[in-house]
DNA sequence: ATGTGTCCGCAGTTCGAGGC
DNA sequence: GCCTCGAACTGCGGACACAT
């Protein structure tokens, strides 16, 4: 590869020609030992890609794991013993006997839209300059204050629509995937603005935890509704209305088993994102250690026909 | 070797209908 | 007439394919 890249030209599209690949120098053991090379070559490489493919499965099932941590612990609570009843909702079976079922409209004080004005292509530069929020700044499991857009300076900002902690936000359109995403304000962002793309709820906070609603809105069968209901002829844009949010059923426990529940679920949320972390650092070492052996194995560093006697491989230091 | 076109996914902007 | 909200249109960037 080294011997080829400035032999790759293009810019936008990179290729290499026949001449060059002819010209490349490289050594060429006895036949005999080119075959041997390449079949260790194959097991080898073939063990580590299997590995590799498992660390891949592990993550998919993390994933599963993470969701079906939400959404069994938003609906039947921490108490696996708790006596249970029919939700009277479908898509929402049982509950815990002692939780109520309420429409999320009985928990908000206010549901607002933002505001959409021309604005820079850039980020804000810090916490003092205007930014208006970009509907990217929900996706995934966190809040993302760094999704947003300089507001010009020629603008007048709108602090009605700054950012306090506990607003609810939801995106009202985006695609089929990311429409309805949800994202609590941990913190206050006083020169944050709420875009139009943006619903933001304030609750009733003694009735209803904004983190368990959070996560409520982040479950499995939340997301089959939204998606059930998104509507718009373009599928890179659907939309949600307010009301599809407002007159959603939410299984409401006691207020203190709600901040139970939202602490015991972000528990679970770390840990089980430490393991996908250490499987994607697994993968990335197996990558290192495949590009690692067949580089050893081709320029003679690993004498393959002791290797084949051994299950164990160890290379020379490069 | 380089420039240009096309497709796709994602997101920003604008427009129009309806309600107040 | 203004505001809200839903829908459609538009733009951008990456990846790739094709033309010159």
């Amino acid at each position: 590869m080294a011997q080829w890249e400035s032999s790759i030209g293009g810019a936008t599209f990179r290729a290499l020609n026949l001449e060059p690949l002819a010209n490349t120098l490289g050594c060429l053991p006895p036949f005999a030992e080119q075959e041997a090379i390449a079949g260790f070559l194959d097991r080898e490489v073939g063990k580590i890609d299997r590995l590799a493919a498992e660390q891949e499965r592990l993550i998919a099932l993390l994933k599963e794991k993470r969701q079906a941590v939400i959404s069994h612990a938003v609906t039947k609570g921490l108490n696996p013993n708790a006596p249970l009843k029919d939700s009277g909702i479908e898509w929402l079976c049982q509950i815990p006997a002692h939780w109520e079922v309420v429409r999320i409209k009985h928990v908000v004080v206010t549901i607002e839209q933002g505001w959409s004005p021309q604005c820079d292509a850039t980020p804000a530069d810090g916490p003092e300059q205007w930014g208006v929020l970009k509907v990217g700044c929900v996706n995934g499991d966190r809040f993302n204050a760094s999704e947003n857009k300089a507001l010009p300076d020629d603008l007048e900002p709108l602090p009605e629509l700054s950012l306090r902690a506990g607003d609810l936000l939801i995106s009202r359109a985006n695609t089929r995937e990311l429409v309805g995403s949800a994202a609590l304000v941990e913190q206050d962002h006083d020169h944050l603005l709420l875009c139009d793309k943006l619903y933001r709820l304030r609750l009733q906070t003694s009735v209803a935890s904004p983190e368990f609603l959070t996560l409520f809105l982040r479950s499995s069968m939340v997301r089959g509704q939204i998606e059930i209901a998104a509507s718009g002829a373009s599928s890179s844009m659907l939309n949600i209305g307010q009301s599809v949010i407002l007159e959603m059923a939410l299984p409401l426990p006691p207020l203190g088993e709600q901040g139970e529940i939202a602490t015991w679920i972000l528990k679970c949320r770390e840990q089980i994102e430490a393991l996908i972390n250490d499987a994607q650092s697994a993968i990335t070492l197996l990558q290192e250690r495949r590009a690692a052996l067949i580089s050893a194995a081709v320029t003679g560093k690993i004498d393959v026909r002791a290797a084949a006697a051994n299950t164990t491989v160890e290379m020379e230091p490069a």
